[in-house]
RNA sequence: CGGGAUGUGGCGCAGCUUGGUAGCGCACCUCGCUUGGGACGAGGGGGUCGCACGUUCAAAUCGUGUCAUCCCGACCA
């Protein structure tokens, strides 16, 4: 490719709507351009990236026994009612309608259509087990796309789905794929993590995300995991075991009663308050699940994990609820209480979710939906009898690890790839079922298992730059090499950069002649920002008979001879 | 959706307070000069100032509405 021919274009500044490093440096390097909110142009260098990407993943699937095919963009609405997803998927769905009014959407996800297609095909236990893959664009209509191509509205994923007879076979197929995407990775250049996850919309049991370990913002999920074992999980699944702490308020209170504790809006200003640690204190938060009010109780010192608690109650969607929901639901209890004094008492047909920390709590202070009140020296007598506790708590870094009791860490990760056990969850409602040995029809156990293929692009910028630009692993950088001729009005420079090129071209390194009438600086100032991984220039010291060879990645330098600096270059690229 | 901000050539911005018919840097085109880390000089092309309505002799500038974009919170590849 020769650099003058190149559509690209990169800039001298930042793009000023670009916050993470990412999407600055792919913006500005000429990777992508942005068409609307969270949709981008692939510009033909980010073209060559995806597609390097895809190559690799394409080949790990194929070893890995899985069969590649194309579904269609555009959804029946039927499908989805089958599944019972098209009210659950709620509003990131993008939904249309074509001339007739039926209605359709555009894929976020395949597992209707599958399963559909599995349907009419599987028939017979003989032709399982299947894993079928694809690669396309995705459609989601994110509440916030943000940050680039890490969460973009239309975006390129790989997603699979695996039908089997039984939970063994799934079991099988999921380390098969978890090896898989283990290979996929280490191939990119990135070094991830395999952590549990909680399942979400996709659904099923068991899930585990495979995520890029980064200290910056782009990493959009907090990882707790051990050092002294293998433990790791989202924090949307994280468990601990809690350090001891003091939970029994005796000592403070020697009786049940209600007292004035005025202006203790807060857990902080209450405890000050009283004079006691915030474990003796019981907060009940209220949430908006799926439209619903849900009091969630738990011991002060600790926060709610909202997936965990939606999971708990079954629903789709939670947010915290507004002060003016709060009101409501206190006029319609007929209380007079603002939040800071928010109990469960008198909460008749409201659903009461109880974290397991709540448990062990005795004589300890409780709202009792009064302002400026609060019932202390409590007991679990005193609220309404609680039927079972769960775990809806937000794990902390310094807890201990629920395997070997060693203290939890907490990091930053993109999520590049994840594995689902879907079970018969799609196979039972949409009714695809197999003949099994006895003639009798059995749902397929599937199981499905994504990966972001732009996201894993942006993920490897994240994780390979410096302050001048990207610093592409091999494997997945647009192309190998850059021959830049200092000057190419100079007849020597330009015949040994051409020369090289063709040689370079020949042995199969993929490479770009820079014969752009700029000065060095500006040729080595792109060179950089685009992120070739090697940089051949061809200056004065032509004239000596040699040329420099220049490491992105490690900033390294050699004065070599053209025909060594083929032959070094050959040598690297093709050996990867 | 809640909170905050911004819309002026491809990119980055000024002008708006105090209305008078659009400017700077980069990029782009031409010529000269220069050629190892984003040179220099001269000339040139490109914007109905997001959109609509209103106020006014006159609107980028004031008012109302609307759309879009970005940032902070809940989602996920």
């Amino acid at each position: 490719m020769k650099m003058s021919k190149m559509f690209v274009q990169t800039l001298r500044e930042f793009p000023s709507d670009a916050e993470v490093v990412s999407h600055k440096m792919l913006a500005r390097a000429g990777y992508i351009k942005k068409l609307t909110s969270g949709v981008y142009n692939y510009m033909p260098l980010m073209w060559r990236v995806l597609k390097k990407i895809e190559n690799i993943v394409r080949d790990e699937m194929d070893k890995a026994g899985a069969q590649e095919l194309l579904m269609p963009f555009v959804q029946p609405k039927e499908l989805w009612e089958e599944s019972g997803r098209w009210d659950a998927y709620g509003r990131e769905l993008m939904r249309l309608k074509d001339r007739h009014d039926r209605v359709m959407c555009l894929g976020p996800t395949h597992e209707e259509i599958i399963t559909a297609l599995a349907r009419d095909v599987l028939k017979s236990y003989k032709q399982l087990p299947v894993n079928l893959y694809q690669i396309q664009s995705k459609f989601r209509d994110e509440v916030r796309p943000r940050y680039g191509l890490l969460r973009g509205r239309e975006f390129i994923m790989k997603d699979a789905y695996s039908f089997d007879t039984s939970q063994e076979g799934l079991n099988k197929e999921y380390e098969n794929m978890a090896k898989a995407y283990t290979n996929i990775f280490n191939r990119c250049g990135l070094p991830t993590k395999m952590v549990q996850s909680d399942s979400g919309a996709i659904g099923g049991s068991v899930s585990h995300e495979f995520m890029v370990i980064t200290d910056t913002d782009a990493g959009e999920n907090d990882v707790f995991y051990c050092d002294d074992c293998d433990y790791s999980a989202n924090s949307n699944h994280a468990v601990s075991k809690l350090l001891p702490a003091e939970v029994d308020g005796a000592k403070y209170f020697t009786k049940t009663e209600v007292i004035d504790t005025p202006n203790t809006h807060s857990i902080e200003e209450l405890s000050k308050f009283l004079n006691i640690p915030s474990t003796l204190i019981l907060k009940t938060l209220v949430y908006i699940v799926d439209k619903k009010p849900v009091l969630a109780l738990i011991r002060a010192d600790k926060a709610v994990e909202e997936t965990k608690l939606m999971n708990a109650v079954g629903g789709v969607e939670i947010r915290i609820a507004s002060s003016a929901e709060i009101a409501e639901l206190m006029a319609d209890k007929g209380f007079d209480a603002v939040p800071g004094f928010i109990g469960p008492n008198g909460m008749d047909g409201i659903t009461i979710i109880a974290d397991e920390t709540v448990r062990d709590m005795k004589n300890f202070v409780v709202g009792i939906n009064k302002t400026d009140r609060h019932l202390v020296g409590a007991n679990l007598s005193d609220i309404p009898a609680i039927e079972n506790y769960v775990d809806i708590r937000l794990v902390e870094a310094g807890e201990l690890c629920p395997q070997c009791g060693r203290p939890l860490k907490v990091t930053k990760g993109i999520e590049v790839g994840n594995i689902f056990q879907l079970g018969t969850k799609y196979s039972k409602p949409m009714k695809a079922f197999y003949l099994d040995e006895n003639g009798k029809a059995q749902p397929y156990i599937m199981g499905c298992y994504g990966i972001g293929i732009s996201r894993t692009a942006a993920a490897a910028v994240e994780a390979h730059h410096d302050e001048h630009g990207i610093k592409w692993p091999i494997s997945i950088a647009p192309y190998h090499v850059v021959i830049v001729p200092v000057n190419i009005k100079d007849e020597l420079q330009m015949k040994v950069a051409g020369e090289m090129y063709e040689k370079l071209l020949s042995a199969g390194v993929e490479v770009v002649l820079d014969d752009r009438d700029e000065r060095a600086g500006v040729k080595f100032k792109d060179a950089d920002l685009i992120g070739f991984p090697f940089r051949v220039t061809v200056g004065k010291t032509i004239n000596d008979g040699l040329v420099e060879y220049k490491v992105r990645e490690t900033g390294e330098v050699l004065t070599l001879k053209p025909e060594e600096a083929v032959e070094k270059l050959t040598d690297i690229i093709l050996s990867k």
